[in-house]
DNA sequence: GTTTTTGCAAATGATTTGCATGGAT
DNA sequence: ATCCATGCAAATCATTTGCAAAAAC
């Protein structure tokens, strides 16, 4: 039980949801890929530590994580939604070709936007910035 | 043949591409929905000026659209990528319960996103800021 | 004890693929 | 004449759904 458990737990139960070891594990997981990673990878990170567990439930441990605050959810492509376990303000960069996904640290007036956002009765969230390009591998 | 189909032939050829019926009639009718629009979306307005184009041929159609610069790929949600006939510098509001998107008009530094793009490596195209919140209707 | 969550299996739905035909250069 | 694009049908793949059993509160 670490100090993240502790937290997710906490916030599951002030929004009335269950705390269950499946929820835990998946948290766990994306935490120690600590990376942008699909349902995929993290399904198969859990079974490492849970067998067992089914594949609904991780897409709805990662849903129940994002709204939660605890994963970010980056999509970057058809058929291709990430998780992010970093959840602190930065930005990414989408390789157009790889689809590959890096972090990019840039700071953004992420105020005008929010402020841009409700002048036209949108209540928002966060912004993200996506650059789209070329990534080094694939430029040659 | 209007001057855009002009554009858009010339664009084909120099891209060693063939300029084909359903290629311009696909540009012509994302034009004329004249937002962000589905595939699906895009097909039935195909249908109605030429009948029989594939849904296939649509969706390669877009992508080459979107290769040339004719469009923009919007991606806002599993399974749920659009497309914008709108190329010039503008930002999108998604809506993260409707999957709606919205313009909005907000200038940002994107010489700067670029350039920390470079500086990791990156050959980028463009930087898109995405906020993500509820819309009007959605926050009811 | 009540209600949510899980696991399973099957359904759904968007996107892609293979291949023969047709059309653009 | 050559090679690319199209149309069709079927395959693929991620994601969602329905429901009974199990677990959390």
């Amino acid at each position: 039980m670490t100090e993240t458990d502790t937290a997710l737990s906490e916030a599951l139960r002030g929004a009335g949801m269950r705390v269950t070891p499946q929820r835990l594990v998946i948290a766990r997981a994306l935490r120690r890929l600590d990376r942008h990673a699909s349902v995929d990878e993290v399904a198969s990170a859990v079974a490492a530590e849970l067998p067992g567990v089914s594949v609904p439930t991780v897409y709805s441990g990662l849903e129940v994580l994002a709204d939660l605050g605890f994963a970010r959810r980056v999509t970057v492509a058809p058929g291709a939604v990430l998780y992010d376990p970093h959840t602190d303000d930065h930005h990414h960069l989408v390789c157009k070709r790889c689809h590959r996904v890096e972090d990019v640290d840039l700071p953004i007036d992420a105020e005008r936007a929010l402020a841009a956002a409700r002048r036209q009765g949108f209540a928002p969230d966060r912004a993200e910035l996506v650059v789209t390009g070329l990534c080094r591998s694939c430029r040659a």
